[in-house]
DNA sequence: GTAACCAAGATTGTTAACAATCTAGTTGCC
DNA sequence: GGCAACTAGATTGTTAACAATCTTGGTTAC
């Protein structure tokens, strides 16, 4: 039970509250910490040299994120994400990332036109090699682009918070077979509706590709129970 | 410069961290605290008698709310939101509450159908009595059995989080000539197709509900660069 | 053998003192 | 008279010690 933290090795001094907050999400974005995982103070201050001040802080923020759980004198853990939570976030994530869309498809410029594109040659490369590595990164980094672009920060702020909470499940999603041919497919449309400027039409095509996640994950929790 | 908080009379005695938490978060939402304001940790821990690591948590959460801004060495003070973050709230606001609203079409039962028809006698009784102040209330008690309805946690946090934020818009919106009479007639519907059990139609509803309160918010700013 | 109880260790919550930083007013110099 | 540097006060950031609470292991009575 001591012995549970030597796996995070890369960053061992970072003294500031914003280290050992980002330190920790990344931890758990990563996979490192696993859901449940306790997170005793007195460990995460000897790790990343903080002192206990900050160290509750970043705890107190990283609640406030909703991917830890405190609880009065038993400490903080990493907060476990049930499917039907994963399936409101993902939910949450194609009204809000509609908006964007229709705004991206708004706002575009030429130069953000052609390097957005780029993007679908990018995917395109990592799915027929079959690199599902590259081809999360890409995915992310599409929809990345058109919050961007959308420049509508509000939405941006929420965004971030709701892909911290279930990048856990966007792995998995990935993994299951054929998902990222049809991801791919799903996301050059996107792509190709926001450059067309139509915004409408944006907004459709990005909630329709978030809709299809969440069948994906419904379809990950059959597989699941299967076993 | 000292003498600054005398009108916050109600609640003096909140020792814990969430009180200050609540107690400023309501102080800001109902005005009294001016946007820009400094809010000092030394007087908060007089007026609420609180400790000053309380006091700090508590800053700490509100900023992470977004509704105060704290500098380094230089003190936190109450965010000042101009109206294009409004704008931005209002629309952000509009694609959630779309979503909660389908949502609320889908699962609502025959109870919960009676007791939201009812809130649509309150906001008639409330414009033709020309109470502004019921009014209010009742539109926020609308968005709030819908919310509740849908079951959707996810957004109902986004939501909460949102409207602390735009709150103080929202007060000067309802005071613009004709706006109580538009806004009540916008709401009926909604209450009417969230009732029907047409998700598509409630979610189309409520938007174009919020859409409105957009196009009120730039007719507010006109207003204002009018004197 | 089981269950309740108690005590020691571990962990978190709270408070107070100290250090660092910023702001405003003042003084001195050009 | 104006500008720059300095000092005193105010305000926030940090650390460490103390108090309260929970968990765990063993002991004892039944």
């Amino acid at each position: 039970m001591a012995a549970s933290f030597e796996t995070a090795s890369d960053e061992p001094s970072t003294a500031t509250v914003d280290g050992v907050v980002t330190a920790v999400r990344d931890g758990i974005m990563q996979g490192r910490y696993a859901p449940g995982q306790r997170l005793p103070e007195a460990d995460l201050v000897s790790l990343y040299q903080a002192s206990r001040g900050a160290v509750r802080t970043a705890l107190a923020q990283l609640e406030s994120e909703g991917i830890v759980l405190r609880e009065r004198n038993r400490g903080a853990r990493v907060r476990p994400i049930s499917l039907d939570e994963a399936v409101e976030i993902t939910e949450a994530r194609a009204v809000v990332e509609g908006l964007c869309a229709a705004k991206a498809a708004q706002r575009i410029t030429a130069d953000e036109r052609t390097s957005l594109r780029a993007l679908s040659d990018e995917l395109r490369t990592a799915v027929e090699g079959g690199d599902v590595m590259a081809y999360t990164r890409a995915n992310q980094e599409v929809h990345r682009a058109i919050r961007d672009i959308s420049r509508h920060e509000t939405a941006g702020i929420m965004l971030d918070r709701l892909r911290t909470q279930s990048v856990r499940y966007h792995y998995t999603v990935a993994l299951l077979p054929g998902r990222p041919a049809v991801g791919m497919a799903e996301h050059i449309e996107v792509i190709e509706s926001v450059c067309s400027g139509d915004a409408d039409l944006a907004e459709q095509t990005m909630r329709a590709h978030l809709m299809s996640v969440v069948d994906a994950l419904h379809q990950l929790d059959k597989n699941l129970h299967q076993w």
